[in-house]
DNA sequence: CCGTCAGGTTAGCGATCATTAACCTGCGGG
DNA sequence: CCCGCAGGTTAATGATCGCTAACCTGACGG
């Protein structure tokens, strides 16, 4: 709808940039402000609160992941495409938006209420989701071990953005065929 | 050698959970006294600072991790089997230590340089045990690939602490399968 | 022309924090 | 008896931070 010009896009993604270096309270709105070419409070014209960027961050990918991830396994034929396509889509999202990643499961805790419940819940809905599939692929897997193992996997993909040690093409291929073995 | 009584030892644990729900910076000085019964600087006479505690902290189990998990290692008859040990190993820890883990790869960069480095150092030389028994157990392996599975593998054990929604036991076996699977 | 308003600027306020200073207290050894 | 010190206390300091206020400027529609 809104097509706000492109300093507020600008500050997302320097923030989640330097938030994922350095952690959400080790950053300053001042350094945030140095670092997209303007000073200080100039970003309280584009937010409300340092609070409200870290939420547009977190929200939008939270989003993001579930709604696209719903579509994937709502196109695959069955239960075993559905959580390869998934492990695939988690892989490329967590590979192309490594910040993001990092800020999400470290800076969580410093949402504003609201916003935190909002991103728990779209949380948990994803969790259900791949849990889900697991459960139709092996119908004797009870729910919490499910889940478990849904958290377990998104650890194993998401630890890509502390390591950097492959280029990204086999950095995907490792993390998919480890994904995948370990959700045998 | 020293035996600091035990208050020393109190404000390391609950440093750690303090430190793991809330963050490094999350947490004041006054806070960490609370919780331990004492109020604000009284910290300072069993700590030259607030670094200090979690430097302390993060090396002391970067130590205990290398240490027993190179015993593990060197104690067992062939690759395979050592990598099943690593990975008990690491479960069991994980699950004992879980504020610790989340300190660790959350709270890393506010050490101080000289404690950064060390961690850094342990942490690289147990990465590279894991991939050492990696590549012994298939020689194809190369050195890269190996470290960033030690990595992933990592990365979904110590997924555990924020997921917490089965019985220790059930975790452990669960995590186990999943991390033998992945590196399979 | 001129008013407005988006998007900047600098100065300053109030809170919070780590750390230091100065002081108190109880206890064990000589 | 008293000294010294381990382990507390409260008060103060200086830095930093998020945020507000007040002001500036240039583009643009009428």
């Amino acid at each position: 709808m809104s097509r706000p010009p492109d300093r507020r896009t600008q500050i997302l993604a320097t923030a989640a940039e330097l938030f994922a270096s350095r952690g959400y309270h080790g950053v300053s709105v001042a350094d945030l402000g140095a670092a997209c070419g303007i000073s200080g409070p100039a970003l309280y014209k584009h937010f409300p609160s340092k609070q409200a960027v870290l939420a547009e961050m977190l929200v939008s990918i939270s989003e993001e992941l579930l709604q696209v991830g719903t579509q994937r396994a709502e196109a695959a034929p069955d239960p075993t495409t559905a959580i390869s396509d998934l492990v695939d889509w988690h892989v490329d999202f967590a590979l192309r938006h490594r910040p993001l990643i990092v800020v999400q499961d470290r800076d969580w805790e410093s949402l504003p209420e609201e916003a935190r419940e909002r991103v728990r819940t779209l949380q948990r809905e994803y969790v259900d989701l791949w849990a889900g599939q697991l459960r139709l692929r092996d119908p004797e897997l009870d729910l919490p071990t499910a889940r478990a193992m849904a958290h377990a996997a998104f650890g194993l993909i998401n630890s890509t953005p502390h390591s950097g040690l492959l280029p990204d093409p086999e950095m995907h291929q490792v993390l998919h065929r480890m994904a995948l073995g370990a959700l045998s």
